[in-house]
RNA sequence: GGCCCCGUCGUCUAGAGGCCUAGGACACGGCCCUUUCAAGGCCGCGACACGGGUUCGAAUCCCGUCGGGGUCACCA
């Protein structure tokens, strides 16, 4: 059985480079048919883990991505919480202390500094003299009552090489004498990263440990671990790691001002945070930016459109498939098609999968994704009238692939409007009705043939307008424009027919004589 | 700096010695369509980091150079 994890810190957002690397694991398993283990890495002991923990879990859970154990899914393998374990832990560090693979260590930072300064200065690499060491527990009764405080170290191979297959990387090896005696203990009794990590996957029965390429370097001392343990070795496979907008370097949330200078990422930034603001919720740059997941969710993008664009970030089938339902993505993913190299973060890529992924949206999902974003800004009820619905639902049909993100609804918001309320548009005021000194008359005129003619239809509409052109001698542009502003406020937006016969009769009526009366004629 | 990893269009990638005049996608540019804005259609721009080998033949194999990155914690 093929078990796979994703170790989250608690820290309160979710990184889109850590979902890459959580969807590989999530789909590793699903084609092997195994599980996925979320197992939460809390050895900092933050104060509101609960708190930090939710907004990653639910992120998991808005893009679908199941766990088989872990928080809320008690299984055989519980805790999943490494703040819970430490016993287990310490006991663990008893046996390799007892074994001879591991000691106590009193030296001071001071002394170790010295000594890494010493080997700097001569240029030789640093590997720590083991000079206060103690080896029994005499040692240690002396050199704890001359007030040192201990730690335990690993006491790492001097020779040889620790040799290990990667699922990606191929053949690894690296020599004992480049790993440090790494503290695995600290002098209060807790413990370190390394040592937890190889203990839980050992507990929990993980078969393959699939993360990010910056753990490569952590592996050989894992392993040194594990084996000292006697525990057997889980499969590994490094992923690259996912990088910035435009470099090679780490994707960092830290760094998101220098990428708001890039200017995809500024736009894709911009637009969300638009959304956001219309709808009243208060963000900061740091929480809510193209690099946390949070951002998609809130702004309205499809969890499947993530998850498309994020497959193809160091995954490909071959040289022509891009769109894969997750079933074809479960169905064709492999470790042996993850590249090498790592790959920038794209959010235009992105962008357009969510556009090719919202064109395919059927109507009335899409009328039900809409619908909370008009809700919130308070112009729909809460539920929806069948009216209301029936609106939205023609608004959402006209706007089409107009509608790129959930969010985008707001672009219309002037169909929810009370008529007396559409805010104009005041360049499109003047350049449309007031500027054109024919302007004025021909919207008195057409409103004139709307008040009388039967069928609000849209095609009946068009017919109307024809003919009005016709009869007029006019271009049609001198009078589509003007009726467009009157009636939404805007020089933009979908077909001018819809919009009239969405509004319908009444309300065109009112608007127009709304923007008459404005115009003073 | 030590150790390790990586190197095909701006970006994501296909490519396992001849199928490569290097394919696809995003982005970008142009044209068409068009009542605006989108969408759509067509066309275009654009890469094997460099240098040596090996071979009849190299983007693919070998060596070197250069470039980029990761990591060197009592963080994870």
């Amino acid at each position: 059985m093929v078990r796979t994890r994703f170790a989250p810190s608690p820290t309160g957002y979710l990184h889109i480079g850590g979902v890459r690397t959580a969807f590989f694991n999530w789909l590793f398993a699903r084609h092997h048919g195994g599980q996925f283990i979320l197992r939460i890495d809390d050895t900092d002991q933050q104060r509101n883990i609960a708190e930090a923990l939710e907004p990653i879990l639910n992120g998991f859970r808005w893009l679908g991505l199941n766990w088989d154990e872990g928080p809320g899914i008690e299984g055989p393998h519980a805790p999943y919480y490494q703040s819970q374990k430490l016993p287990r832990y310490q006991e663990a560090v008893r046996q390799l202390l007892e074994r001879g693979l591991a000691y106590h260590d009193y030296a001071t930072p001071e002394e170790l500094k010295a000594e890494r300064e010493a080997a700097e200065k001569e240029k030789r690499p640093f590997l720590y003299s083991r000079k206060w060491m103690a080896e029994s527990a005499a040692d240690r009764a002396r050199l704890e009552s001359a007030g040192r405080q201990g730690v335990v170290r690993l006491k790492m191979a001097r020779e040889g090489t620790c040799r290990f297959v990667d699922h990606i990387r191929g053949e690894m090896a690296v020599a004992w004498t480049h790993e440090q005696d790494h503290v695995i203990q600290r002098a209060d009794g807790t413990v370190l990263y390394n040592l937890a990590n190889v203990i839980d996957d050992y507990d929990m029965g993980i078969t393959h440990v699939i993360r990010a390429e910056e753990h490569l370097s952590n592996t050989a001392r894992q392993i040194f671990i594990a084996q000292g343990l006697g525990y057997p070795l889980p499969e590994y496979a490094h992923v690259p790691f996912v990088a910035e907008p435009g470099s090679k370097n780490k994707l960092s949330k830290r760094k998101i001002s220098q990428y708001l200078k890039n200017a995809d990422f500024k736009k894709i930034y911009d637009h969300g945070q638009a959304i956001a603001q219309a709808i009243g919720l208060t963000t900061s740059a740091d929480t809510f930016n193209p690099v946390i997941v949070d951002f998609y969710e809130r702004v309205g993008y499809l969890p499947e459109a993530i998850l498309n664009y994020l497959v193809l970030l160091g995954w490909s089938l071959d040289d022509r498939s891009e769109m894969f339902t997750l079933d074809e993505m479960i169905a064709n993913f492999s470790l042996e098609r993850v590249n090498k190299a790592p790959a920038s973060f794209d959010c235009k890529k992105l962008w357009a999968f969510q556009e090719r992924y919202m064109q395919a949206l059927p109507v009335e999902p899409k009328t039900a994704r809409v619908l909370p974003y008009l809700q919130q800004r308070g112009l729909l009820a809460q539920p929806a009238t069948a009216h209301q619905l029936a609106r939205l639902r023609q608004v959402v049909q006209a706007a089409n692939e107009r509608i790129k993100v959930a969010g985008d609804i707001l672009d219309y918001l002037d169909f929810f409007l009370a008529d007396d309320q559409v805010p104009y548009d005041e360049s499109a005021f003047e350049k449309r009705l007031r500027k054109p000194p024919e302007a004025a008359g021909l919207l008195r005129k057409f409103r004139a043939c709307l008040a009388t003619t039967e069928s609000f239809a849209a095609p009946a509409l068009e017919g109307l307008l024809n003919q009005f052109v016709q009869t007029e001698g006019i271009q049609i542009g001198q009078i589509i424009h003007a009726v467009r502003v009157a009636i939404t406020g805007k020089a933009v937006g979908f077909g001018l027919f819809d919009a009239l016969a969405i509004l319908g009769k009444e309300q065109s009526l009112a608007r127009i004589d709304r923007t008459l009366q404005r115009l003073g004629s």
